[in-house]
DNA sequence: TATGCAGGGTGGTCAGACCACTCTGCTGAA
DNA sequence: TTCAGCAGAGTGGTCTGACCACCCTGCATA
């Protein structure tokens, strides 16, 4: 066919496909993918190439496989992705600090939004925030604060690249709020949010991470 | 040996051993890497497993494949990953806009690290792209002040990532400055830049990006 | 000297086999 | 009748050996 054109890269159209059929059949995540040999037949090709193509895309953390029940699509939490780019790209970065920053970077960006915007400073969910701050919610934890932050800005895409780098630097990061200082530090950041002070809300974020930061290092 | 424990992801391991090989190598970008036949063999797995591991890596594209030459790392810059990601994981992401606003996110912060870092602002980079502007140098873009903003910040983590970024939504961003307003408005952006200026600064940039995209939909 | 061809090495693909595992339904015992 | 246990089918995991298409190199030939 058009072989000897897109020549050597099967494999790619067979992730191609691949995707092709999971839109078609409707297969959402979680679902039972066909069996590689029925896929290898259906495609027709060998189960060696289904295999290659099916291993690239688990990689990628796109599916998921269960020795002797099947291949199912993956709800895309369970990156391997950043195990294996962890070696590879994250040598190229300068250090750990490259991730904390890009996530700083996130974060600060988020706050800015939001503070920024009338209608996202109106969202209850500050207010639910802040009374569970107030209760001393012991489930209450520094990464739902930031995480509900960059849900409100409704930017998926951020979200997604906070969550992996929270994965990488994430030590330290789901430790529940128990310091008072810390509490009060965030309920400034809710206040201020709410109030649209941006470079008020941004120093009472720096001071926050400062404290983190002093935290983590006592830690060790 | 321990293959009842990590169970069923015997091409993780294989990946991994090819990182070490790698490294222990000092293989670069560009270099070839041992035959599959030899691989299989130095590793003690069958040709297909190493097939599989590397046909991984190839869709990350951490290598790059030659049919009659080999298989060689890569240097990066050709992620066929893009293109895959595109229709997994961006399906998620609300829209292009996504994309666009994250790039943004990151342009901001590396403009407002530099502004706000004094060794950064004096850097002769700054000087040199004034004179190319002056000069009407046609192979400066858009891209090059960018990129050379966030690559000040020796951030190399947000770097990739802006990249990446780019390629998505950089339809029309190689384009070489050509209108006389544009040229203005990033040689303001250099002046408060290095003047230290970050809220006048970020003004220069919203302003850029705006008629960017106002550019950008008369095109269309 | 220059041309062209043959051989070896490489990735690309395939068929078929066997293993380990999971699930299911049937069988036989209580 | 009920339920434990087993056998079989189906699945992914791995391996072997083979063949193809392609690239490069070096040797033989014109």
């Amino acid at each position: 066919m058009q072989n000897s054109q897109s020549s050597s890269k099967r494999f790619l159209d067979i992730i191609g496909e691949l995707q092709s059929l999971i839109s078609e059949q409707k297969i959402e995540y979680g679902d039972r993918l066909p069996s590689e040999r029925h896929l290898a037949e259906k495609l027709q090709v060998s189960r060696t190439a289904v295999r290659e193509a099916l291993r690239s895309m688990e990689l990628l953390g796109l599916i998921e496989t269960r020795r002797g029940e099947g291949t199912f699509l993956s709800d895309f939490k369970k990156h391997q992705l950043v195990e294996v780019l962890s070696t590879f790209i994250m040598q190229q970065a300068r250090s750990i600090q490259d991730v904390v920053d890009t996530r700083m970077i996130h974060e600060r960006a988020a706050i800015t939004t939001v503070t920024e915007n009338e209608e996202l400073r109106k969202l209850p969910v500050w207010v639910g925030m802040q009374s569970r701050l107030r209760e001393g919610d012991s489930v209450f934890s520094r990464e739902d604060m930031v995480r509900e932050t960059i849900v409100a800005t409704e930017n998926r895409l951020s979200l997604k690249i906070w969550f992996l780098l929270k994965q990488y630097s994430g030590v330290s990061f789901d430790i529940a709020i128990e310091a008072d200082e810390e509490i009060a530090i965030v309920h400034d950041l809710l206040d201020e949010m709410m109030a649209g002070n941006k470079e008020k809300a941004l120093i009472c974020y720096e001071k926050w991470m400062d404290q983190v930061e002093g935290e983590r290092r006592e830690t060790k």
